[in-house]
DNA sequence: CAGCCAGTCTGCATCTATGC
DNA sequence: GCATAGATGCAGACTGGCTG
């Protein structure tokens, strides 16, 4: 670990992730736990961007989401970002790696991953009727329910205009797929309000919202909610790189403003060959 | 309290990319 | 070619919070 923490070794975060809520079994035994199931990809956003027309990009500019129009790693790495989960201390709101030090979950450091707007205003993600009333038949005039997140995106590829139904459509598949991703196959309807402030989004403090998204889905051990961009990003862009070998991939992710626009799948594979201990365990950089 | 509903969880499945 | 992992889908069971 290289910056922004303090040198504390701190193992007392052995708590076995408790999963099955839903039955509230846990089955004994199972050293080889399942892996978690997330709905977290940015994959198909990249997709999307790489299509988009300067006027949709600028559209999403517009409401401060410029940085995610150009995401260079198109995958996750699902095991760092379970492991992350699994190593939270939900009180300190810090990662604790077991002998290395800690990592703050915050605005700030979402802010350098992700380059998401800070702003004042608290992004409204809750349920309202009215709103979800309104927005939906411009939205979607020839459904009756949400659409699952790819029909979604499905729709939003189609798109050649750049207006205030684009924009709605690029935020809403934001949210549930990168931003704030639940176990749902649907975007939550949570996000109708966000929608109906449509000039106001540059104003949200989007990294508050992502930071308190992760505190609560990791308090409540959900381990596989959350902007898992954020935390895999997060983690390898704090390591010290000075010992991983580049060549292979041509050369370190370069010197950048936020990690999100650095980054490729390849260097962040090559940085978490290195820092792996175990299948399951990172923390060696 | 009963019913509703959004969200969670599991098993099973398909497709693709990548590495051995 | 085969195994593995990531992304995505569907059906069905379940839970917790809200509301009448």
């Amino acid at each position: 670990m290289a910056h922004g923490d303090h040198q504390i070794d701190d193992d007392d975060f052995m708590n076995p992730p408790q999963r099955n809520r839903a039955t509230g079994q846990r089955k004994e035994g199972d050293e080889k736990k399942k892996r978690i199931r997330n709905r977290a990809s940015q994959e198909r956003l990249t997709v999307l961007t790489d299509k988009f027309t300067n006027d949709q990009k600028g559209a999403a500019a517009e409401m401060g989401m410029q940085a995610l129009m150009d995401v260079r790693c198109m995958n996750l790495v699902n095991p760092v970002c379970d492991w992350l989960g699994e190593i939270y201390h939900p009180a300190s709101r810090e990662f604790v790696i077991p002998g290395r030090g800690r990592l703050p979950l915050n605005e700030k450091s979402v802010f350098c991953t992700l380059g998401v707007p800070r702003g004042h205003i608290k992004v409204p993600y809750e349920l309202n009727n009215e709103k979800e009333e309104v927005l939906f038949p411009c939205l979607f005039p020839s459904l009756e329910s949400m659409p699952n997140t790819s029909a979604l995106a499905d729709s939003l590829q189609a798109m050649t205009t750049h207006g205030d139904v684009f924009k709605m459509k690029l935020l809403m598949h934001l949210i549930s797929a990168v931003f704030a991703p639940t176990t749902s196959l649907r975007p939550s309807n949570k996000c109708f309000p966000i929608l109906a402030d449509l000039k106001n989004v540059k104003n949200m403090n989007w990294c508050k919202f992502l930071a308190d998204f992760l505190h609560n889905a990791f308090s409540s051990k959900m381990y596989q909610k959350g902007c898992r961009l954020h935390l895999m990003l997060m983690y390898v862009d704090c390591l010290d790189l000075s010992t991983v070998d580049f060549t292979r991939i041509g050369g370190p992710p370069p010197t950048h403003k936020f990690a999100v626009s650095a980054w490729t799948i390849n260097a962040v594979k090559a940085v978490l060959a290195a820092d792996r201990v175990t299948d399951a365990k990172y923390g060696k950089l």
